[in-house]
DNA sequence: AAGGCATCCAACCGCTCTCGA
DNA sequence: ATCGAGAGCGGTTGGATGCCT
């Protein structure tokens, strides 16, 4: 019993592509562009299992992907969405023309974990391994925490205008700025992006928590700009000083709806 | 020079999700 | 509501290559 095989497995090629199958791949989605996988590798002539084209077309014929190596920026980048989102690796290609999940997977398990050890921060919790000496390193003095937690939400009901935006039905993705309160009370610090997952309910539910998210991308409790913490590009802005930030803000940039809840849909970049 | 070890990354595998019948 | 096919995703594997002793 089990599952069927995707494909007619005695007659599938396995391994290594030769320059041939690229070629003919190449042609064929050219031709008739992408999709069908399933019986492209027929119409294209290719004896290879639809999944297997479909795999090599995306991490690596693609005619838009970038190539080389990383930059320090994507390195960052990569692991502030990682921070944010975890395995999702899909969802942080989509954050980076031209690089594909599947390499940004690779690169992260080769290089940024070992990175982030060196560090000593934990490549999967983002938090300080060795505790506050590590933390004093990665703190700025300036920097307030901002505290984010993708949340499974229990008191999520199905027909609250929030369900909608939970990806999968698990997550609201409520995001929460400022130090929690037993950890303010503890004198807990933590480093720049507080990535703890957490349960919570959605902002409209805690009215004392997200006022500042209603600001439309600008984090009022928050004295950096989410675009300037990232490092995306210049910021012009001054919330150091109170003032406000013209810039894109944390929820437009990542797809967050005005409510602060994080949609998952806009985040895919298809 | 050669063998062993470490690293990298393309490719595979199995699972989940989505959508249409 | 259910089921099956197709697509997509994330974890893992294994061959190629480079480095070290």
């Amino acid at each position: 019993m089990g599952r069927s095989p995707c494909c007619e497995k005695a007659h599938t090629n396995k391994g290594a592509w030769t320059k041939e199958e690229d070629d003919r791949l190449i042609a064929y989605i050219k031709a008739h562009g992408e999709g069908c996988w399933r019986s492209l590798p027929k119409a294209a002539g290719l004896l290879r299992c639809g999944k297997s084209c479909r795999l090599r077309w995306i991490n690596y014929l693609r005619p838009d992907l970038k190539r080389g190596n990383f930059t320090e920026e994507e390195d960052e980048l990569i692991i502030k969405l990682h921070s944010l989102l975890g395995n999702k690796w899909s969802l942080i290609a989509g954050r980076l023309p031209g690089r594909t999940d599947n390499e940004i997977k690779n690169y992260w398990n080769t290089h940024i974990k070992r990175k982030l050890l060196s560090r000593g921060i934990d490549p999967v919790t983002h938090r300080s391994l060795n505790g506050a000496e590590a933390e004093a390193e990665t703190t700025t003095p300036t920097t307030t925490t901002t505290s984010i937690s993708f949340v499974a939400n229990p008191k999520l009901e199905p027909d609250s205008p929030d369900h909608n935006l939970m990806p999968n039905r698990l997550f609201s993705g409520a995001i929460e700025f400022g130090p929690k309160s037993e950890e303010r009370n503890s004198g807990y610090r933590c480093p720049d992006l507080n990535l703890e997952l957490r349960i919570s309910p959605p902002s409209h539910i805690h009215q004392k928590q997200p006022e500042q998210l209603k600001t439309g991308g600008r984090i009022v409790n928050s004295t950096t700009c989410f675009k300037c913490s990232f490092g995306l590009q210049n910021c012009d802005c001054n919330t150091f000083d109170g003032s406000e930030c013209s810039n894109i803000g944390f929820h437009d940039f990542l797809g967050l709806r005005s409510n602060g809840h994080l949609d998952y849909r806009t985040l895919e970049m298809k």
